[in-house]
DNA sequence: TGTACTAATGATGGTCTCCTTCATAACTTC
DNA sequence: GAAGTTATGAAGGAGACCATCATTAGTACA
């Protein structure tokens, strides 16, 4: 029947595992010298010196300049070329379009934003996310041509094949193939993924929840969702709707911030987008009334968020979302309405990537897909740093 | 810092891959000839040869007399040694304890069981659990010299060091350290697990949600529970804690099945450890006051559930414990509740192992232990079949 | 009974990759 | 400028894989 999973395999199999080790090894460090690859990779000196020859002569590993100032014969020293390939991370929100460039190690290279209206029609929406990923290849010197990757983050149910279900926040965004759309405007390959999971990725990788292998990311804004990191990996679920705690009714998160919208201090003339924000800040000068309506507001995120603590017993809890900052005044009734209720409480803390949450996560999600493409243990073969094939297949495997 | 997992090596590491990649297959086969081996694990015939000669000197797989009947001259035929090494699994429940001895492929041997009585004092649970172990190792003509592991499950909450920190149904089960108990009783390494947590490994790997990636288990009964698996392998949560949904206030399963055991039908006489199991009973023959009941009882059940699929989108729900012998009452409207609430409804079975659940469980929990051990591609070094030493160190990695 | 056919076995030679060892090279320190 | 230190490069050897082919042990059929 199916076949077992390949380990072995026969002396080149052998090779590519080696190679496989070393890129990963020095894809860890700025730039390292022979002997400290050996060392890490538990290689030979010659063996090692053979894969990098290798690897130079691909392409994905180039000689720096040896460093100064050191005891004996100075050691050449190699380090991963981030620079290979490039990939732009998207965040299309309900209010706000951003593009991020970045090249193969996350770094970003550009970013840009558009402002979006919500109730827009899809050509208008298309347009703008076509404007904000143009400006920030401009900024970066670079055509879609030299994009090997594409990784959206957008509001709403997406589906396993990158299609977008449905959408509260944009109307626009219903049963739409969004993958297909981006498809179009991107000769490469296109991931599409909802944004709290995204934002989970990046706190995960490089934010507040930096090493931690059970994450539960809280997107808590004018809309409410979850991201799930399961064993330091992104959880789908079977059918791509994991974290969709929000539409429990017993939570109460699918009216969204209302007790905030509506505490009575909110001034009558006040956009009701900023209406939260200004209860918020009222409750941080303290006033009663909005202290009130946070409380309010905490006990109903408290409900869900237990939920999934008892359930999942994540190490650290981050809070991200448009709220975030205010963290300082959601966070403490927070937490002691978990402590209630929490079998073992975990970590809790504000994001550290606010707003960009998103748009790093695209990326980082963009380089995990590169990542098992060309760098998996179970990837066809190790070959020179060029675009991958626009794969018909779906989505990438998370 | 850190060093790279270790992917490739030298030739010994291939071979050693090569070895497992070989054993791996063996196991999922009754008896493989060399070819079919080459085919299936993409090595050469010599190779093959080699390898399953190298195992068969150490112990691992040994020769079956050829099939007869086949054109051609007959191959030889190889099987993995399943009775090479032995194991026992435990079900340590507030009423009966069960043993059951088991070989290296999880098929059972032996079993016994012992009645239990929930508020005894520690001294007789520990022997009942030895005279269970004792009897089922005898059926087997074996001692626990033979064991190469033991796993057991048990209620209540089980900390990452074998430690049990609390169980409402056995008040000697409190801040025990119920894996040095064992550790004495067994001179092999001990494994202690929450049964729900086991229940839901056995439905996994060989029950109702038999090759799901994504599965929640329920574990209905006097006591309520559930156990995740999540792609693929068991989640116990950064503090073992994880499948706890039962705290949750608002999914009201702390009483239990109140709703079952208050039922006005229920006669007075009744044992309160029966009543609910009358009720279900009654509801079957469409009493009213029961099918109220237990529609009551349906809601609840239903919040925590729904809580669960909606955070994890699981490919199945299975519902067992000990009202899954009624399930066919409980489904139904557990499932109307559920599509209701859910984004993408899962799957809805009933356990098809029944009582023996949490025993098979344990038997597969230690199986993975014993694999990791041996087999996996970061194990030291394939050794012959002897019993591993007791390690120092806590409970396998999960 | 004997010949043709089929499929597995066992042995040989070749290739590849890794390792160890050692002479050589380049740079710092005194 | 000599001594010390560290990296480089080349040579030789061992292990593991593969492809190939003659041989062997059965079945099928006249």
């Amino acid at each position: 029947m199916s076949t077992v999973p390949p380990m072995g395999g026969d002396l080149s199999r052998l090779r590519q595992l080696n190679a496989l080790t070393v890129i990963k090894t020095l894809r860890r460090a700025e730039a390292a010298t022979l002997s400290a690859l050996a060392e890490r990779t538990g290689l030979s000196r010659p063996s090692t010196k053979e894969v990098i020859d290798e690897l130079s002569t691909m392409g994905w590993v180039e000689e720096v300049p040896p460093a100064s100032g050191t005891m004996g014969r100075p050691a050449r020293r190699y380090r991963f070329r981030a620079d290979g390939g490039h990939l732009m991370g998207l965040d299309i929100g309900a209010h706000n379009i951003r593009a991020a460039l970045a090249d193969l190690d996350g770094g970003v290279l550009a970013e840009t934003r558009r402002p979006a209206d919500p109730g827009a029609p899809l050509e208008d929406r298309l347009a703008a996310i076509e404007q904000a990923a143009a400006a920030c290849l401009a900024l970066g010197g670079l055509t879609t041509a030299d994009l090997w990757a594409v990784a959206a983050g957008t509001t709403g149910l997406v589906g396993p094949e990158g299609r977008v279900v449905m959408s509260a926040s944009i109307p626009a965004w219903r049963d739409l193939d969004l993958g297909g759309l981006l498809g179009e405007m991107f000769p490469c390959r296109v991931l599409v993924e909802n944004d709290s999971r995204l934002a989970a990725l990046a706190e995960t990788r490089r934010g507040a929840a930096r090493d931690a292998r059970d994450v539960i990311f809280l997107h808590v804004g004018r809309r409410m969702g979850t991201g799930l990191i399961i064993d330091g990996r992104l959880h789908r679920g079977f059918g791509a709707a994991a974290g969709e705690i929000a539409m429990l009714p017993e939570a109460g998160w699918e009216d969204g911030p209302v007790d905030l919208d509506d505490a009575a201090i909110v001034p009558d003339g006040l956009p009701p987008e900023d209406a939260a924000g200004f209860t918020l800040a009222a409750a941080r000068d303290g006033d009663p009334t909005a202290l009130d309506a946070v409380a309010r507001f905490a006990d109903k995120l408290a409900v869900g968020t237990a939920a999934a603590v008892l359930l999942l017993d994540p190490e650290i809890v981050v809070l991200g979302g448009g709220f975030s900052r205010s963290a300082d005044v959601l966070l403490p009734p927070l937490r002691s309405r978990l402590e209630r209720v929490c079998l073992r409480m975990p970590k809790l803390s504000a994001s550290t990537l606010g707003d960009e949450c998103v748009v790093l996560g695209a990326i980082d999600y963009a380089i995990e897909h590169l990542d098992q493409l060309f760098f998996a243990p179970d990837a066809p073969a190790l070959r020179p740093p060029v675009r991958p094939a626009t794969s018909p297949s779906g989505p990438a495997p998370a």
